[in-house]
DNA sequence: AATGAATGAGAATTCATTCAT
DNA sequence: AATGAATGAATTCTCATTCAT
């Protein structure tokens, strides 16, 4: 009845809100289902665990890829935005390394979506394409802020970074493998990435490498 | 010669010549239409590439999901055998660093299989994990020798560097990573498992990072 | 005007309507491909005969199995509300006898689907089981009642007279029988079910086994 | 080895011998697939079972149809030697009532093949139709013994005795069905067979109904 | 004569997408 | 704008049958 009664008065106005709410649950409903079953998880069940009927999705999103899209997009312009925020809030050696750290953090069973990370680079089209690049920029910035502080050596450049800042992320995504684990791989890039000899694993939160675990290698 | 007299018995010899010579081949095909596609490539590509009938593939693996596990297996013990011979044939930590940098190379295109390389270390069944765990063991033993031998520091264990291998790995299998990136990338990792401050990416080959490329970082 | 209402809401009354249609078309070509061509026939020719897509099948009944069920359960249920009908509405014995001759008429054609019609009491879960039993269940008071009356003898059970109507039934079913042979056969069986020497036969409708046709025995 | 020798001497006759066994245990296996799993059961398990290759199968009998066939014409025959032997050795009403009950009992988990006992009248053509005229003619001897001699009452003829036998037969051959029940129900159609009101049941070796059994009818 | 490999024609089932309300 | 029904194309897998040895 609320219903009938919004589309009587306000019109379009309610049903843009309505239409608005139900994008966003649709994309969050995206992110996690195309992150846990990758890009072969079905529209269906997206529209179905966001509450919505299946054309719902189809009238916001023309195509599944567009779906996929849309999620993508909507992922990198958050971590877009927070290494920007990172960039004029925190010292620049502590952001790079930082954001480096939340992106492996977060990566956390988004498995299939960051799949798209590195590839989306490829086709000079589509939205996502251009988020892509804008977080690229991004993370170029957070690099030439570290170098010039000093955190970071200054003989290695953006696309190396970038290569290993999704590989870490994208292995990181794989289940499995257990918090010490990522942080004591992590450690390892940030060593190689430290300025020089004497001032290695400057990762300011974690300087050292974690103490060996007492299991042995396995 | 032994092809001939096979044939000579009259028997089902030479046709367990052809299927041999079949199953090869759809292996093959298999390898490169699944590292391409993902594992939700059709297997009637890969009976079309393979020049059989899909009831033939069937007959060789029961299964989509057998011949996914055959094509992990024997990729899994190529790596091995490779590893081990390495082991045997170099000096260790050439050996164990001329794996990575071999593991990387081979891994171009063969995307989406190396996706299981460390999945499969979580489901105990099935031969590929099976595969799997041997070759870690592999990657082991070289890592065990480099540190040895003072090519690798002391204070890293296996686990976060297979979880690198398989980081950097699948990273490079991503299309749009020139080579030139892919070596620079892996000099960063390289310098992070050198041993110490003062002898900094002893990586044998490549001992500096490549000169910056002359193209502005991205 | 119940429908004309529905289509006016402009909502998927209508739709609903339509949906429920294709539900009741679907199973009752279903009833007669699988009656005829036995559980082996495709659901892709009941989608044919039905006049819509595989997939709508499919959409209304998961599964094969699902849709053999489905068909099963409306057949037991419509048997069962015979039965329970005849049971009020007339006399004890007309009532138990005419019973059997229904089923056995109806029989004609649906062949493998009343194969079911035993099998079903076996496993305990499904709802065509349940139907079967309640279907069971309903004979058997049409076979107390009747015996109560004196028109079944008194020492037979509902599990023997159970498995004569559906063998008798089963028998129906299969081609090559005429009528006239069905009757004959019934008479039979009604005699061995007539409560005393004396009496022999009092089967109501059919009181005397027809006079036997001019065809000789082949 | 020794296939070798007997290829080189005798030639033909060992060959013929040994598929001579062959084509036994194919009929022998298929018989028990077949009845078990219906005619949907695939040619292949029974070359598994038969421990022989698919392709042996097929020299024997040239299509599925054409095994099916020869199952079901060995098992009319045997079962119209056994009715012209009752004829022969027997008192005439205890032969009848005696191949009744042998059908019936024989009748278990053969199923599926049954199933054409009456079918198989229907074309004209083939072996099996034959086979199976020929036994529904024993069986007219055997009734028509029966009737002269006055054990099965005179007003019936062979078509409604003969869709009788099949139908218990083939309610028989349903799995649920315990033996107490089935005698039970034979012992009410030979009750309708019997001849004459003060004659009930001369049914020679179960004159009367079992006594009820204790549990209540279901 | 016997065999196992190969094969194409189905069969069940799923899914992205469109349609009518 | 939202919905659920409908659909055909694709996919995995099975099976009777043929071929080459």
């Amino acid at each position: 009845m609320s219903t009938s009664d919004m589309s009587q008065t306000g019109d379009g106005r309610a049903r843009r809100v309505d239409a608005r709410a139900n994008r966003g649950r649709i994309l969050d409903v995206a992110e996690e289902v195309f992150g846990k079953g990758g890009e072969s998880a079905s529209t269906e069940e997206v529209a179905r665990l966001a509450g919505v009927g299946i054309a719902t999705v189809f009238r916001h999103f023309p195509t599944k890829a567009a779906l996929l899209e849309a999620v993508l997009v909507r992922r990198f312009d958050r971590l877009r935005e927070q290494a920007e925020a990172l960039l004029v809030t925190t010292d620049p050696g502590t952001a790079f390394f930082d954001f480096f750290r939340h992106l492996v953090a977060d990566a956390v069973t988004k498995i299939a979506i960051t799949e798209a990370l590195l590839d989306a680079g490829g086709d000079s089209d589509g939205e996502a394409t251009q988020a892509s690049n804008e977080l690229r920029r991004a993370v170029g910035a957070l690099l030439q802020h570290a170098q010039q502080a000093g955190a970071v050596r200054d003989d290695v450049e953006l696309p190396e970074v970038y290569a290993l800042l999704v590989a870490t992320s994208r292995a990181a995504a794989h289940t499995n493998l257990d918090d010490e684990v990522k942080a004591r791989a992590l450690a390892i890039v940030f060593d190689g990435l430290a300025p020089h000899p004497n001032a290695r694993a400057q990762t300011h939160h974690q300087p050292e490498l974690p103490q060996p675990h007492s299991q042995p290698s396995t």
